[in-house]
DNA sequence: TCAAAAACGATCAATATCGATCATATTGCG
DNA sequence: CGCAATATGATCGATATTGATCGTTTTTGA
């Protein structure tokens, strides 16, 4: 066996599971202990994998960091005070009792906080929103059925006759990638998948958009803007972007963003 | 079991409830107390855990309890060394790459720790056993759709029509409040439903009963013995019991309650 | 308060793993 | 074919990890 394909296997091992022995990879390679145990040097100056003593393990999060606390580690900081604000006015328009829908998201996840304090019922295909409403409030929690995708932290079913068609709401609300005169833009397929599944089961679709989504483009369409009943956003928005809005007979709902008060427009 | 493996093993254990034994740990891992005490260390000094006497404890404050904050606060620690040692035998039957499928359940949510190693094609319809699978380790999640039920932590859908039909599995995991001659036996209806539903789902049954299980009775009968292909009991289980499930071709396996043997008290 | 039990820390032997070295095999090239 | 360069396998002393033992400290319960 070739040098190449050693370090092939033994990178793929690796990242299968969080360690692999260097017993293991010598049963896999059919070479010795000393073979393998170059490998593992070369990989490791490499930076294609960490040596530890016993064998190898995956230079990726070690960790499984739970997404309890901070669901969306990346994302979840920028924005954040646009994005509190925002999912503060999509919670106003929910009242006890209601049936709405939630779409997994940075911003919509905000939503968790005003919604402690409500009784509403809650569709989401967002496990980290799940579970916070789960552990934080007493609204009753509906979960879309299917494979649980860390990445994006939405669950995602591959069949069309889950649950989802089973539930109707009043309200939908979903976040984006973007928003312009094409409609509402999304960047990741699995998140369009997710959304067309949802989009359909509610009356009005509310959209929660940072004014930064106005001028973010992205390649995929999810929706025209005639589908969309209401936009939420913040007090940044362009006015070229507000007249797209109202020409779209879109409502318009826009947050002040009050910790935000550096830009120190006095609102008149 | 190396270094690592067991890091990973311990973490998910401290994760699940406020605070986790030397003696847990040792079961768990099955290596020796000096070892545990020094990886608890180890963690220790790398902020994953808080070290306290008699064990570890999560770093992070504790969650909120009140709502459906832990699992099953009150089950949980009943036959907790049974549980363990049977859900570890349960977990012995997985390998890499098995789709199975875990009902939910105090048993059986005890399979999540060793399951940490593994990655395997989990099906759940418990939310407590979801997440923590989602958290500490790589087997893919899948999860129904539906209402999640607080006070059982499970979730279920009215509908015949969720992605429950689609996936099949060559093991189902569950519990049972009772197991007689008259079959499996639950007592509350709610998990009856969410217990059939799943049940077919699958080519073998495996049912985790710890030994006081076989003088329970309910009222419900979940299906007959015939459907079972294996038990997984503890060592106290009764001839009688043994014989019963001798006579239905039952595949018996008994987990040894290897905390219990150095205790070596003779149990009355 | 005292005694028993449990948990801890330190130490040591057994085991597993590692690194270095040398022998052997394979490859490339004149 | 011969020779050098490189890769691989094997051996062995060095090092790290593990499990067991034992004396000490802390907790438990009367």
């Amino acid at each position: 066996m070739h040098e190449k394909e050693r370090h092939r296997i033994i990178l793929s091992a690796v990242q299968d599971r969080p360690v692999v022995t260097v017993q293991e990879l010598v049963a896999l390679t059919d070479s010795s202990e000393a073979t393998i145990r170059r490998d593992i040097a070369q990989l490791h100056v490499q930076k294609k994998l960490r040596r530890v003593r016993g064998g190898a393990e995956s230079i990726h999060p070690p960790q499984f960091v739970g997404l309890a606390g901070r669901p969306f580690s990346v994302n979840e900081t920028i924005n954040i005070a646009q994005k509190r604000a925002i999912a503060q006015k999509a919670v106003e328009l929910c009242e006890d009792g209601d049936a709405i829908i939630i779409n997994g998201g940075t911003t919509t996840f905000q939503m968790v906080h005003p919604l402690a304090t409500k009784r509403c019922q809650v569709f989401t295909n967002s496990f980290p929103i799940a579970e916070h409403l789960l552990k934080n409030s007493k609204n009753t929690i509906m979960l879309s059925g299917g494979v649980i995708y860390r990445e994006q932290n939405i669950i995602l079913s591959p069949f069309d006759n889950d649950v989802t068609r089973n539930f109707y709401a009043t309200r939908m609300f979903m976040g984006a990638q973007g928003l312009g005169p094409l409609g509402l833009m999304e960047a990741d397929p699995l998140l369009i998948q997710a959304e067309q599944k949802l989009i359909g089961q509610a009356d009005e679709l509310v959209v929660l958009a940072d004014s930064s989504k106005f001028s973010a483009r992205s390649s995929l369409i999810l929706c025209p803007l005639e589908r969309i009943s209401t936009v939420i956003t913040d007090d940044r928005i362009p006015d070229s972007a507000a007249n797209m809005l109202e020409q779209a007979d879109i409502h318009l709902i826009v947050a002040e963003t009050s910790a935000a008060q550096t830009k120190a427009t006095s609102n008149g």
